[in-house]
DNA sequence: CTGAAAGCGCTTACAG
DNA sequence: CTGAAAGCGCTTACAG
């Protein structure tokens, strides 16, 4: 019983036309809604079609139209923060499309993303949406090499490239969050950036000093600590930072990984959140939210940023122009509950 | 010059033949490493096609042997937890056998499932894998009826389905959970289980109440919560547990995200963890590491399970018979830092 | 060892 | 409005 159920033989576009009585280019038109065919011959095909529950065949489709229907998202590691978000994003667009998803991860090996590039060439992709930071960016110029539009979603790090690349306005969130712990009365702010090296952590860096200096507030360089977007360096800072002779009332973080670090830090010196110090992320990854308490953060609009990339990336499958070379969606400040009044009293250590 | 680069002309095997000044049939041959060609031949053929970055066409090869090199992974919903780990071991898998990975997500839509199973049964796809809990699960009957191979990933409702599954030893696991704390000296243990109507919620309880069976502790009715895996579960159902006369020194969640509930849940009313409660998850989902504390829970082997599910879907595509049609992967204890032995004091309630 | 030829299932000028 | 035919780039019997 459970064997039963063989092959319901999948049916050609030959067989639909002989049973019709009529020839392939026919049918063909029906099924791509194509002009030139009489109403009722219309009529009766599509019944047919129906009927015998046809489907194309995808490789005769994509063998003659030069398309296969795919699109292919290189990421370099699942975390499932940040990258959630953009797929996200994009499933939603391709889902409208039609296009398949196909991810690949290339965990930084290099003969992964050699042997991947090949698979890749054999137009077996209508383009590729890249997921930075991409480290190993030579990847788009080989990509552009071979015709293959190609989309880079995150922030580059260069001023421009050859690329499109969409991103988000960092400088704004960093200002942005800053300006709010300022507002609440915070004067000491600790911020633990990512590598200074990329042009996006100095961006963040960038929008704390602006949102100080409006505010007559001398930037301390004690209070500036560089990570490298990971908990553990969150909770490594924070320690270096109550050490400090005049720890700060709230810490920045940079990202939602590090504040997630910053977290277990102040967790184990049983400093309570956002009462004895405040603490805001950046990101606004899925977990954000599921904190104790609840993250305060930068969000970026990660499932914008995936949808707005697909669609440009149809467009440029589709030949057309961008208007532009780089696109940025705006960060926006989300209020959870991270963050208070400085605190009066002094750190219990 | 940002213009240049244009059309690096793909080569067909055509024309890789007539260079070498061979049939396509030879180039066919030594593309595929068939036997039947001359060592020098073979070698001359060999040296042109790394010359010119020669790579297959996949429509072409697909169309002719009914094969497209893509595995689907159905999705419901993209949530950053128990697919991450899965999509990683699949991952895996795949790059070592070539296949490329689609991802898809339902999102509980009919439409689109309705729509994707039409995509898929263009022969486009040479194996599904679905990812449980999949409530519409007829999905996989309608696979099979066509001949795609199938498998389920995660623990089935069912005792027998007529497609393979694999998932992990749930039973174990939610009795190792409660044997732990027991051991930590724990006897009132409160739970939060999944929705009843679901065996592996059932699964997890009746291993909690093996485990204070075998130790001699009452099971108290007052004590077992349901909640729906979702992180505000967690949270109505530790308040509640909070209100009891007589409060648990120690709560058992069922899943991370209601763990994640439970935490906070715990910080609004200032009750430490473990000092004054103990708390243990189950699944070991990516951010279980992050929280604050880090969180002890039962470890599903979801990356080995990914694997598993990947190489199983691959020998049923090669045709061959699977020794069994469920297998199981054993749990295992991650000991972090949520779980210590009962509080003395009582509750700052 | 080597190659000519058919054919996978479509789409698309082109002719009627 | 309708259809015959070529062709997309491969692989695979089959013949030599």
């Amino acid at each position: 019983m459970l064997l039963a159920q063989r092959q319901s033989k999948r049916l050609t576009i030959t067989q639909i036309a002989k049973e019709a009585g009529v020839s392939t280019t026919t049918v063909s038109k029906v099924l791509n809604q194509l002009p030139g065919v009489g109403e009722q011959t219309r009529a009766r095909i599509q019944a047919m079609i129906e009927q015998h529950d046809y489907v194309q065949n995808h490789a005769a489709r994509h063998l003659r139209k030069g398309q296969s229907g795919l699109i292919d998202l290189v990421i370099m590691r699942l975390e499932g923060g940040y990258d959630i978000g953009i797929m996200k994003g994009v499933q939603e667009v391709l889902e409208e499309s039609g296009h398949r998803l196909v991810i690949s991860t290339t965990n930084e090996d290099e003969d992964i993303e050699r042997r991947w590039l090949r698979r890749i060439q054999d137009q077996a992709t209508d383009g590729v949406l890249l997921l930075l930071p991409y480290e190993r960016i030579g990847i788009a110029d080989t990509l552009m090499a071979h015709n293959i539009p190609v989309i880079a979603i995150g922030d580059r790090n260069e001023p421009t490239t050859a690329y499109p690349t969409i991103g988000s306005t960092i400088w704004l969130g960093g200002y942005t969050a800053t300006e709010y712990l300022i507002s609440l009365g915070h004067r000491r702010i600790g911020i633990i950036t990512g590598p200074l090296h990329l042009t996006t952590s100095r961006a963040r860096l960038a929008g704390y000093r602006e949102a100080l200096e409006r505010a007559n507030i001398p930037v301390d360089p004690t209070l500036i600590c560089e990570g490298n977007y990971l908990l553990g360096d969150g909770v490594q800072q924070t320690f270096a930072l109550l050490k400090h002779p005049d720890p700060p009332t709230a810490i920045f973080a940079g990202n939602d990984a590090q504040a997630a670090g910053v977290y277990q830090a102040l967790y184990q010196h049983n400093i309570r959140i956002p009462d004895l110090m405040s603490v805001i992320g950046f990101d606004d990854v899925t977990y954000a939210a599921q904190m104790s308490p609840p993250l305060t953060t930068i969000h970026q609009p990660l499932v914008e940023m995936g949808k707005m990339a697909a669609n440009l990336l149809l467009r440029l499958i589709a030949g057309q122009t961008l208007e532009s070379n780089h696109v940025e969606l705006s960060t926006s400040l989300v209020l959870r509950t991270s963050c208070a009044p400085p605190r009066q009293e002094s750190l219990p250590i």
